[in-house]
DNA sequence: CAACTCGTCTTGTATATACAAGGAAATTAT
DNA sequence: ATAATTTCCTTGTATATACAAGACGAGTTG
């Protein structure tokens, strides 16, 4: 058997819905009818049926049927990567000069984005991340204790902020938002910047099981470091 | 029955990662041994296994088993939306400016990325989309002709050129990148901006089946605009 | 000693069957 | 006429079974 039979059911809705045929939220045929129209059992129509649902292109809904999702919402979607990992892809020298280890008194936004007392300890640090020994971005962390104990003595120059945490306090959920800044006179001398340009700063807040783990501003200039996203709509 | 067996049988499996019993790419029992651990049929300890490799928790390898996925790649997501949806979805009012239509010879850098020859005509729209009247995102965008012949008679004002594209040669691919720039005086003027600031690019190329449909330059001002994402490691 | 075969364990595909549960429309009872 | 019930079609869960196909090691053969 060269093309498994769920495949090609997969492949006759797929064409149905590419070709304009069956519309957004449209009814496709059941699973009792694919059956009969395609000589499969139940269960084969009905994985041919469930695996598109699970790759975004149909809904079902008990009772009723299945249905071409609609497309309005369809986003596209980027990637946010490892610093570091990036570096190394590119065959970089990767390196870190760290500026910032200590631990302070959260004042209210902070204490907020960490979920924690306004006034309470928290770690922070902040890293500049090299690439041939030229900063390629400013990483500003602060961490919630009671989720991280040893943050601080931790040797950032082997393991990234990002790997240790995930490693510590697995991580259950993450929200990024991105935007352009204009970096202010510290994060100038930080980016070595001796004529003002625009910078992507991602803010990225990290949960475990346990609640907050951290909020970190990873902030690059816009001349040397984008963020890229490559999608593809499966067939 | 309160919780299906197959989801029982994907909790343990997350478990025993997320508390660090099953490390990166260990071994996870084979679907015959978690039949008879959990007293289940072979296909309801498949359907845990599969479900857990579609998410990218796991991965299978026919002849050798079914092993915990690496995390190394562990990359975050970011959604560009539809900037029409976005705005009505805040209960903004949403319009939009066109400002120019036309057909004009393709330079090099536009026709390498249209994959068209250079000279050749390409389609060219600069639309400003506005929330509650004010400029929110430029979009400019060179279209490949031969995908879509009607696109200057298009009226952009009821469907976004995004949504006529995804009609007329559905996709099959997207590439974005995003960085942050200085707008150009032109840009300053379409955006409102008297000020000078940052702004947030985003350069997505679409493809279709036939190749390469458009490409578009989205402009926002850094302070109006910003991209967010949302990313939950199921459970 | 190398190459091959075979058996076994693994995942992959496919079927037939059973019952559960949600939704909607037709039927029945009030 | 309205409300409650039944009935049917839908998807959801679960099992037992069969054979195919890839990976790998043990043993056999050259």
């Amino acid at each position: 058997m060269s093309v498994p039979k769920f495949a090609q059911i997969k492949e006759f809705i797929l064409e149905n819905i590419q070709s304009g045929e069956w519309q957004e939220n449209d009814r496709v045929p059941s699973e009792n009818e694919l059956t009969s129209q395609f000589q499969v059992s139940r269960m084969t129509a009905r994985r041919a049926l469930c695996e598109l649902t699970d790759a975004g292109i149909l809904t079902r809904s008990q009772g009723q049927g299945t249905f071409v999702a609609s497309f309005k919402s369809q986003s596209s979607l980027l990637e946010i990567k490892n610093i570091a990992d990036e570096v190394k892809a590119r065959n970089s020298d990767y390196s870190c000069t760290i500026l910032v280890m200590e631990s302070i008194r959260a004042i209210a936004p902070i204490a907020i984005a960490l979920g924690v007392e306004v006034d309470s300890h928290v770690y922070r640090s902040v890293i500049v991340h090299n690439e041939n020994e030229q900063p390629l971005q400013v990483e500003e962390r602060f961490v919630n204790p009671a989720l991280a104990k040893d943050y601080l003595q931790q040797d950032f120059h082997s393991l990234t902020p990002h790997e240790y945490l995930s490693l510590n306090a697995p991580l259950t959920e993450a929200r990024h938002t991105v935007e352009a800044i204009m970096p202010n006179q510290e994060m100038c001398e930080w980016l070595n910047l001796y004529n003002e340009e625009p910078c992507l700063q991602v803010i990225r807040r990290t949960w475990s099981s346990q609640g907050i783990v951290s909020f970190a501003r990873l902030v690059s200039p816009g001349s040397k470091y984008r963020l890229g996203g490559h999608l593809t709509f499966k067939k």
